[in-house]
DNA sequence: CGGCCATTGATACCGAGTATCATTAACGGC
DNA sequence: GCCGTTAATGATACTCGGTATCAATGGCCG
């Protein structure tokens, strides 16, 4: 790891610390932990893959601090295609609602922002005089680097 | 239940063990009862509720039916808001993919057929180089039954 | 009728997450 | 800087939804 990746990471941790402060959450060592394990992810993650990275440390903390974080909006969820869910940190920018394009083959995902989701929905709901409250939608399928190589399945 | 409901119920439990039967499975006494218990359903259930509806039934001929009813596109399985698997007889008439808009005040669920969201996605997608494979989509809100009534959450 | 083999159901197991609760340690007040 | 309140921790047991195992059963076909 460069030395930029390992700054970029350590800001990001101390990032997550503050918002959890923020919320009037405690600065506690097994915290700082857990959110500098999850700094140094680039891709989603499950909650065991997690915890195996952080030995010595609780279950209960690691599932209560990713519980604090999607709480705190800094990471979301995702549902992978086999039904898995998975956490992902929200770029500071994407803290909204928004939904995940993601490669089945690499685990990459990307943000689908500029998609009128809604809308559309509204629409069609409107004319069945159904008032929508939310939606849940993931997408699948191989990114630009996965989608000309082989032996990837459908 | 009028005799009619009986006999739509009949029917579509008829309906469904012969589906299984084309898919090579047999035409069994346990098999009979799950399929006439999800018959009887005019919502989405879960796997537990039905098969407290089965005493006498073993817990894994329940989930082994589902699965196979699933395969066979006989039911669909759809998420409820709050993450809990729900599954749901498939009309005859949208046994493809389709999306679900789900009250969550009564449970009532209506397919959505008429909305191009694959078409939209692609385009989207096309634009980052992502070949879409499939998607997930639940669409939560309250029917024009519901809507109007007091004392639901949003 | 007989046999093969899918199906069954009891049971144990699994993965993901939550409840409990005694112990620890942050943090704010003084 | 000490102290008390109170949040946080972590060990453990538990829940929930579903799956694997496997001996016994019973459909179905020749």
């Amino acid at each position: 790891m460069t030395p930029t990746v390992r700054n970029r990471n350590y800001a990001l941790a101390d990032q997550l610390l503050e918002t959890l402060e923020e919320q009037g959450h405690r600065d506690t060592e097994p915290r700082r932990k857990v959110v500098a394990a999850i700094a140094r992810k680039n891709r989603h993650f499950t909650a065991e893959e997690l915890r195996g990275e952080l030995p010595g440390i609780g279950r209960a903390t690691v599932y209560r601090s990713l519980k604090l974080l999607v709480q705190a909006g800094a990471l979301c969820r995702v549902m992978l295609a086999d039904g898995a869910l998975h956490y992902q940190l929200n770029d500071s920018a994407h803290q909204g609602h928004h939904h995940h394009l993601l490669c089945v083959h690499c685990g990459e995902s990307e943000d689908l922002q500029g998609c009128d989701i809604e809308g559309q929905l509204h629409s069609v709901a409107a004319a069945r005089q159904f008032q929508i409250t939310g939606h849940w939608l993931e997408v699948y399928g191989q990114c630009y680097d996965c989608a000309d190589r082989p032996g990837v399945p459908a």
